[in-house]
Order: structure tokens, then C-alpha cells, then sequence
DNA sequence: CGGAATCTTGCAATCGTTTGCAATTGACCA
DNA sequence: TGGTCAATTGCAAACGATTGCAAGATTCCG
């Protein structure tokens, strides 16, 4: 009988129990590493595990334990369906996030989210007894559903914009020092009149002009030009060439919400043959790898990618063992090239 | 009594069903939408879950059920760790697959894996139970482990290239075929000694070069030069540039393996005063956006990302279903612009 | 009005693992 | 030798949802 039970597949702990003369619970706690199991028992467990390829079913694992291991990481694809799919910030970020996930012993589920769609994105993900934890990608125009949750759900974190007294823990750049740091460095280069080229639906975008602002106003130059675009880059390059039409003879600086953006709009000005930084300064946002391969190379502000990622896995990890945690505030970097 | 009840959250079936006043069966009936149930009942079971919120616990559902509704996309860094986060290509193959697992009404569980550390990646994640399948992308250097596992397993399929007689479910486009169009370009524009930018551990790329090499084979030219080169941008630019040095004044046509190398050519290229496609011409692979952008546009071989996903997803549903499927082969697409 | 057919519902076992509690074993000491 | 104590192990009840089976309730027809 035991011969023929060898051959059988082990499927559960209690197949691999029957095999090594145990009970089930003496696997579970062997295969767990727990102290409690005789040394030479846990060998012999060990190795028939080994032997037949057996792992615990994490379903039921979670079941039991009421964790699962897997945090949850959600992108809503707000104000602009298209926009992650093009822009590379959020890919990189997500994956130094899976990088330290997996380093904490952590699975990643990824979620993509259509708000406008499914106005309960957030609570059906949490509610869905799938995941220990959830890191938020970007609050886009959900800032205030996020609120919501946030009152009544501790282990949350999302990356984004800070604003003064909110509830939700977020951990992203200073974007409106960002912001400033663009506009002076603009000026200094011998803009007077300024476009922001973005659209401020967003939040971050938002501060991120609103830092520029900031430097405008103090300076007493006339105020900013907006210039709305969307972030796909089908759509982006047409918009920002129709913006040139209009108001490329009034601007002598143009601050873009992202590199992406800022790399199309240099395209963009050299097809209508204006010179950068020589009639128009440029800086964007980001520093993505493309700024360095821009001709001529893009002066930009800095995230540090790989520190954001770090911070939403502490301290979501810090708020998971019950820690009431801050949000986290990076400081972004200047990073001057050629075109501005 | 009831009036106690009704406070308390519901934290599941049971709960849900004494408020309702049916059994816990009644309701796991009524909230999966089985014609079972009496109109008026699932309207008060619904009611009620919808008034607290309740979402039936997934693991519970997936332990019973025998099927998760998680299908897993695992990216082995294989031959050079940091690839993918340079890679805008796999990232974006991966947002593509997020929307088409969404809209199949599956999760989408992400695992970032190191083979040389970690020898059983791919066993560890479909015998950890909380996938019904596995999409694997990019065969790196793993093909033979790979095979391994399709012998005893059925809902895998893994993006990448297709090999004569191979188990595994593939699907990629053909870089052969992507190969011998580049080469051929090259040739057209006027190029006689030909380079590959690239390394050619990664059987993608291999299978690159050896397309390009039957073509220089066929038209009696001299045979292409190697130039072996890391993913990374930071490594690969130093590469490049000593490459140049040892073999700039050679070569006149250079294929690069990926569309960011040859933007990193491209930037190398120009630092020595070489132009393109005056001396030298330069076909990318891929057609990512940042081909549009170089200065000049990049000449390269478009694969299509998104038929790419929508095959992987589609495959891997029919392999759910008990198909047993062969492999999908897409047509690379020659798209010329200023490069060659 | 009786009986068969059709709808609804409840019951209880099951998925595979974990863990508190109790029982067994052996060691050790007086 | 008896008794105490620690080290191992087994037992059985969870975790929360699903589902085959059977019972109860309705309907329908002659």
C-alpha cells in the first residue's frame, strides 16, 4: 500500500503527511520552519517535499492566516485613458516596485482601472480579500475617492501629489519645488514669458505649475501661458504643434509637465525652425532616460524613482504592522543639459 | 436582535445571509448570478451587499472553486538584470496585457525573477496555487528550462521566439524574418560591411542576427561584425563608444538589436561626427515611440505590441479551456524613416 | 382535488492549510 | 522508582465560499 501511494502525485499536506508518517499539522509546521518540529522529522519532510515538488497551496494558506502576501497595485487611468501605456514614469516606477515587493517577500498584483467606468475601483480591489495591501499609482483625478477610503482603511499608500491635510498617505515629489526650481532656472536663462505645457487636471501637474507660478509672480513677469495637452503621443504632438501656431511668437520659455511631453514639443520647435535654448528655453519633468538622448539633451527636473518606490514599500509595509505613518515628501533635482 | 445584526459589518456569506434570512447557500447562489434563485430574493441579497459593501472573499471562492481567476506574468531577468527597467518594451507589452486580462475578467499577478539566483522560478510560481495560468515574457536565456515545464504543464505561453520543433507555447514575431528586412534596408541605403548591435545570448536576438546574416550571406558580402552590448543605457553607452573605436572607420550599416540601442548609437554616432545615414545607416528594432524622436527619425522593424498581448491572452484562454494550441508568429513590418 | 412536475431553498461536505489544546514520549532528578 | 518538565506530535476546529443532493413549496393539469 505505501508503494503505491508513492507514486501517487502529492497534492496537499496531507498526501505528503500519509507519505512521511506524520500528521498534517507536523508538515504544516515543518514546511513553515517552525521550532516546534524535531530536527531529524522536518529533514525527512523536507526532502520528500523536495522530492516530489511540493509546495503549500497559497490560497489555502491565506485562507487560513487571513494574509494573503500579495499587495495589490492599482493604476487609474483617469483624465487621460491612454496615458501610462506612453509614459514610461509609471512603468519604471512599477518596476523598481515589484524589485522591492519581491525583496520583502511580497507578490505584486497589478490592476488597471477605468475610474470613470467603475466608480468603485478602489473598494471592490480592497474588498476582494486578495491582498494584504495596496499601493495607489498616481492619484490622477481620484483624489478625493482615495480620501474616502483612506478614513476607514489603514494599509494604503499612493504615490502622488502632498496636499496640506489630506488624510491618505502619499509618497511622491515635491512637485510645486519642482515647479519653482523649473521656472527659475528658465528665467535664468533669459525667459520672460513662460507656457506651461500640461494639463493641470491632474493634481501633480497642477502643483507643478503652480510652483512655477509661484517664481512668476515673485519675479513680476507677465503671467503664464497654458498650453493643455494630453499625455498619448499621437495625440500630444498635434496639439502641441497647433499651440506653437498660436502663441510660438509670445513665448521665449516653455516649463513641460513631463519629459515626454517636452521631447515632442523640441521636435515640435525644430520642424518650425525655432532654436533651443537660443529663441525658446525648455526644461521638463522626470528625467526619464530619454532626456539625456534628446538633441540638443533636456534640462529637466529629477524624481528619484528608485527612492519613491523604497518609500511606498516602507511605509506601506510600516503601516501593515500597524504603524500610523507620515507621507513622504522627496525632493526633486535639477538637472541642467542644453536646453535651458 | 435583528437590530444588533444590522450594525455589525458583514464580513462574510454567513453574515450576509442572517441578515437576509436565508441560508449561507441561498446567497453564494444569488451573488454569482446562478438562475437558481428566486427574483425577489437575489434583489434582498443584493440590496444588502450592496448597503455594507460585501464582496465575497476571493480566496475562499478560489480554494473551493479550484481556480484563482489570477493569471500570472512572470519576466525573467535573465542574461542582464537590469534590462526590463530600461526597456520601455516589455513594459509596455505588459500594459497591453493588463488591459486584455482585465477585460477577460482576470487578475493579472506580476513576478520579476532572477534564474541564476533562483533556479526554480517557474516551478515555484504555478505550484504556489494562486494562478490559474502563467504568461511568461521574454524567453532570455531560459529556454530550456521552459521546456522543461510545458512537458507536464498546459496553461503557460510565453512571448518571445519560435524554434523549429519547440513544446512550448509561443508567440512573437518573426525576428528572422525582422532580421533580413533590416539588412536588407541597410543594403538598399548602400551599406557593405555590416555590424550587429547587440548580444546574442538572448535567442531573440540571435535570431536577429541571423536573419540579417542570411541576407549578407546571399548578396556575397563581407560577413557582419559582432558588437556585443549590455541593455542597460548606462553601461551600453560606453560600450557603444568603444565599439565605434575599434570598428567605427569599417562599418557602414549597423542593425541594432533594439530601437534603444540604436538611439544610443545614434548619440554616440553623432559625439564622433559621424553621420547617418551619410556614413553609416542604422536600423533599430521594435518601433517604440522614442524612434519618432531621435534626430534623425529612426529607420527600424516594427513589431506590433499590442496583437502581441492580445495573442498571448487569447492563446493562454483557449489553453485554459483545454486546447492545446500551437504557436503564433507575427509579421515584423519594415517602417523606414531617415536613418537607412 | 390528487398527483406530477417545476421552482426554491437548506443541509452539509469539501477545498488545503494553520494552530490552540491536549496527549504522548522521553529525559532527568531526587 | 515515581514524578516533574520539556520536547514533539496528533486532533480537530477554524478560515469563507461553493455545490450535489434532497426536501419543501408552488404550480399546473386532468
Amino acid at each position: 500500500m505505501p508503494d503505491r501511494d508513492t507514486k501517487g502525485a502529492v497534492r496537499n499536506i496531507t498526501d505528503l503527511a500519509r507519505l512521511a508518517g506524520v500528521s498534517p499539522g507536523t508538515v504544516s509546521r515543518a514546511l513553515a520552519g517552525k521550532s516546534l518540529v524535531n530536527a531529524k522529522t522536518r529533514e525527512k519532510i523536507e526532502a520528500i517535499a523536495r522530492e516530489h515538488g511540493f509546495r503549500p497551496n497559497q490560497m489555502a494558506s491565506g485562507l487560513r492566516r487571513q494574509k494573503t502576501g500579495v499587495i495589490g497595485v492599482v493604476i487609474p487611468l483617469g483624465h487621460d485613458t491612454r496615458q501610462q501605456i506612453s509614459d514610461s514614469f509609471f512603468m519604471t516606477l512599477l518596476g523598481f516596485l515589484a524589485d522591492e515587493l519581491t525583496r520583502e517577500g511580497y507578490d505584486l498584483m497589478l490592476r488597471r482601472v477605468v475610474p470613470e467606468t467603475d466608480p468603485d475601483w478602489l473598494d471592490r480591489f480592497i474588498g476582494s480579500g486578495m491582498i494584504d495591501g495596496v499601493i495607489v499609482i498616481g492619484q490622477s483625478d481620484q483624489f478625493d475617492r482615495i480620501e474616502d477610503i483612506a478614513d476607514g482603511y489603514g494599509p494604503m499608500v499612493v504615490w502622488g501629489n502632498h496636499t496640506e491635510g489630506q488624510l491618505h498617505c502619499v509618497v511622491g515629489t515635491d512637485n510645486r519645488l519642482g515647479g519653482r526650481q523649473a521656472a527659475e532656472r528658465l528665467i535664468a536663462a533669459g525667459a520672460k514669458q513662460l507656457a506651461f505645457l500640461g494639463d493641470t487636471t491632474a493634481i501633480e501637474f497642477a502643483a507643478r505649475f503652480a510652483g512655477a507660478n509661484d517664481v512668476v509672480r515673485r519675479m513680476g513677469l507677465p503671467s503664464m501661458i497654458e498650453l493643455p495637452t494630453h499625455l498619448s503621443p499621437e495625440r500630444a504632438g498635434e496639439e502641441i504643434a497647433d499651440h506653437l501656431v498660436a502663441h510660438g511668437d509670445d513665448i521665449d520659455g516653455i516649463f513641460a509637465a513631463t519629459d515626454t511631453l517636452a521631447a515632442l514639443a523640441l521636435t515640435a520647435l525644430r520642424e518650425r525652425g525655432v532654436a533651443v535654448p537660443g529663441d525658446i528655453r525648455l526644461v521638463g519633468f522626470d528625467d526619464l532616460p530619454i532626456a539625456r538622448q534628446t538633441v540638443p539633451p533636456l534640462t529637466t527636473v529629477r524624481q528619484d524613482i528608485a527612492a519613491g518606490a523604497r518609500g511606498l514599500v516602507d511605509l506601506l509595509l510600516r503601516r501593515l504592522a500597524g504603524d500610523k505613518t507620515e507621507s513622504l515628501v522627496l525632493p526633486p533635482e535639477l538637472v541642467i543639459r542644453e536646453t535651458a
